[in-house]
RNA sequence: GGAGGCUUCGCCUAGUCCGGUCUAUGGCGCCGCACUGCUAAUGCGGUUUGGGUCUUAAAGCCCAUCGAGGGUUCAAAUCCCUCAGCCUCCGCCA
């Protein structure tokens, strides 16, 4: 518990806090098990009692009902404080996961070989340009309209949306994923129990007025979906691909990826959400990978894999892969999915539990970007571009986009 | 937004007016056993969930749990307050 919570880089103190605040828990609520069954003991007595014998039951219990209550209070104290503590400590870690920092990553593999445009005789445009050409992406009035950070997809860049999440939810079905169209709009404790109000909480909207936390992604709603649960062993693994739009505060960002599409406080993204029991969940953690990358081979990108490290993780991961997409005018990979194994932390928090031989247990909660729209589209257009501004449409999200097989500038 | 009704241990349900053997009734489902060529039917027993304690283990015992939280009381499913959700009707609305 203590070297994981060191390999996040988080307060060792805490663990310590939580052990100790535990045992104050454990011997506050013995004393007030002990109490109240002496209550109830006298309380039959008292039911049958009758004249100067009731009278004095009274005396005796009536004394006996404050200690209830301070014990009850002193319980109660203790209990809140071992959540308040439990609340902000992180998962644990999957000791496979490599220990360090953002740059710390291990590379697991590369798949595709990045376009050499220099070859082809032509300077690559940028995505914020190509979608100017092609009528698709509008970040100037989506400025005036909103702010920095935000875009408006138009014609071909909306029906381009439109036709990935169908891509998206097509394949996912196949797979056996239950499509969902989810809340964006969640209560606190599907907020707090997926993970999200620990260090990410910055990074979360939240409407002060009504009490509601904008979510960052389908997770939030799937993985609170089964709330306070018990699910059938024989019903796992349950698979569900959830579509809905994300909001995003990107505080601490100031200056990156200040162009473009790539960060934004609003899209939209198909995600899958997997409960399994936690004997499956390092498996189904690969499976999801492999649904990752056959999106993205199907839309003929290159990427790589990587093996997040102990210091990048979220508060809920064990363990997280991340791909990135190769992008041309930036020189570099860059991320476009991300699935976390979050063990047993998202259950714990939530009350989700399965029913097995062996009686009721947590089950492990595991998680998979399968489209996160805007970058997909950064990614397709600087990769597919012609030296005319048009852009190729990868085959497999022709039948998407009513056969359209290039997309072409508009005249003004 | 307004008015009314409802929420009980998988599902349905009794109990709430009038506080105390409610340690929550009954049915369905499910599990075990018995009986019967098989199946079915029948009979008997079990079956909320979480925590604690004890044990090699099982059983047992203790606490909490009747939508959530608070209050009144020696004692709350039951009385009071606040909140949430569901249903019906009205208003508004894409």
């Amino acid at each position: 518990m203590r070297a994981s919570q060191r390999a996040r880089g988080e307060d060792v103190a805490l663990v310590d806090a939580l052990l100790a605040a535990d045992e104050r828990h454990r011997s506050s609520s013995s004393r007030f098990d002990e109490l109240r069954n002496e209550q109830r003991q006298l309380g039959k007595l008292v039911a049958k009692a009758k004249g100067e014998e009731k009278a004095e039951l009274l005396t005796r219990t009536q004394a006996l009902a404050a200690e209830v209550k301070a014990a009850n209070a002193a319980q109660g104290e203790f209990e809140a404080e071992v959540q308040s503590l439990l609340g902000r400590l992180a998962n644990l870690l999957d000791p496979e996961a490599p220990v360090g920092g953002e740059e710390d990553f291990v590379t697991i593999e590369e798949i595709g070989t990045p376009r050499d445009f220099a070859a082809e005789g032509f300077e690559p445009r940028d995505h914020v340009e190509l979608g100017k050409l092609l009528g698709a992406i509008d970040t100037e009035r989506a400025a005036k309209v909103s702010g920095s950070r935000f875009y408006y997809l138009t014609g071909v860049g909306a029906l381009l949306e439109l036709a990935l999440v169908n891509m998206a939810i097509a394949q996912a079905t196949e797979a056996g994923f239950i499509p969902m169209i989810t809340p964006a709009l969640v209560k606190p404790q599907a907020m707090e129990g997926t993970g999200f109000l620990g260090q990410a909480a910055e990074n979360v909207f939240r409407l002060e007025a009504d009490d509601f936390y904008l979510v960052g992604t389908a997770e939030v709603p799937l993985a609170a979906y089964h709330m306070d649960e018990i699910i059938d062993a024989d019903r796992l693994p349950l698979r569900y691909a959830g579509f809905s739009p994300c909001f995003r505060r990107e505080a601490g960002t100031y200056g990156k990826d200040t162009r473009g599409i790539i960060r934004v406080h609003q899209f939209d993204k198909v995600e899958m959400f997997s409960f399994t029991a936690p004997e499956d969940a390092e498996a189904e953690h690969r499976r999801l990978l492999q649904w990752e990358k056959e999106f993205l081979d199907k839309l003929g990108l290159a990427y790589r894999v990587i093996d997040v490290a102990s210091g990048d993780l979220g508060a809920s991961a064990m363990r997280k892969f991340d791909i990135e997409a190769w992008i041309p005018t930036q020189g570099k990979y860059r991320e476009v999915t991300s699935t976390s194994n979050c063990g047993e932390f998202q259950a714990r928090r939530l009350g989700i539990r399965m029913r097995g031989e062996d009686g009721n247990k947590p089950l492990a909660t595991l998680n998979g970007t399968l489209c996160a729209v805007p970058r997909i589209i950064v990614a397709i257009l600087e990769t597919h571009q012609l030296a005319d501004g048009s852009v190729v449409v990868p085959e497999a999200l022709r039948p998407y986009l009513g056969g359209r097989e290039v997309l072409e500038p508009v005249s003004k």
